[in-house]
DNA sequence: TCACACCGATTACGGCTGTAGTCAATAGCG
DNA sequence: CGCTATTGACTACAGCCGTAATCGGTGTGA
């Protein structure tokens, strides 16, 4: 069962979640550049996310092509799930009340917000 | 500025928020059993947190009354925001357009939601 | 007064993380 | 055919984290 995905390592699946499969290289290319990071680095966080079953490689030559085995969507999920039980017992409402307190929603996104839950409804 | 705050961390914050000052004792007493901690585990992250700048402690005879620095309200919006910002491109409509998805919102969610938001238009 | 209990401080230690260097195999270049 | 560039594997290493034992000071009950 996947283990946990570190920071690090989940920069390296966004890369492969929007592209893949990838070689190293093309990853190492396509990681944010604010990283900063040597090619070597993306290789051992490729390694470690092999070794936790987010990713598998397929041999092509004498490289390796990568592709994401964990979902975005329940990596997504699952952190979601993980902050909300955390920090708002496990209810999204209060998250919801929270940044509305902090004047952190605009009107646009209050409206969107409003259309989705509509939908839910019908 | 206050460091990142641990995972373990955080749950002795949790019981500072909820009441303070506390002894070290006292803290002790009050985490959640299933954390199983010995008395000296939370000493330490005790002092990891002073050494964070999250809480400060002011003598009281022999021992140390702990109470916190860092308001929940703020811990609680920087984690927020930091899911937010990593997952959702910084925005709270596809959060909750995530969730949603998911069918993790019951109708009285929807309906409290609903009534946060109408709260904030008026 | 003296062993003890209690407290905070210091030290420990394995695991994970971030970041990268080195090694060994090999595929081409010249 | 030998040298070099590339590639994955292995190794490194400091810092944080979770979890705790131990040390040193001291007020206290016997």
């Amino acid at each position: 069962m996947a283990e946990r995905i570190s920071d690090a390592e989940h920069a390296v699946m966004e890369v492969l979640w929007e592209e893949s499969p990838l070689t190293a290289q093309d990853v190492a290319e396509r990681v944010p550049a604010e990283r900063g990071w040597s090619a070597n680095t993306v290789k051992t966080l490729l390694g470690r996310l092999l070794a936790k079953n987010a990713i598998a490689h397929e041999e092509e030559g004498r490289r390796y092509l990568y592709r994401p085995l964990v979902e975005r969507e329940d990596y997504v999920a699952g952190e979601s799930q993980r902050l909300i039980d955390r920090l708002f017992g496990g209810k999204l409402t209060p998250l919801v009340a929270h940044l509305a307190d902090r004047d952190q929603l605009t009107a646009q996104d209050i409206a969107e917000i409003e259309a989705i839950l509509k939908e839910l409804k019908a």
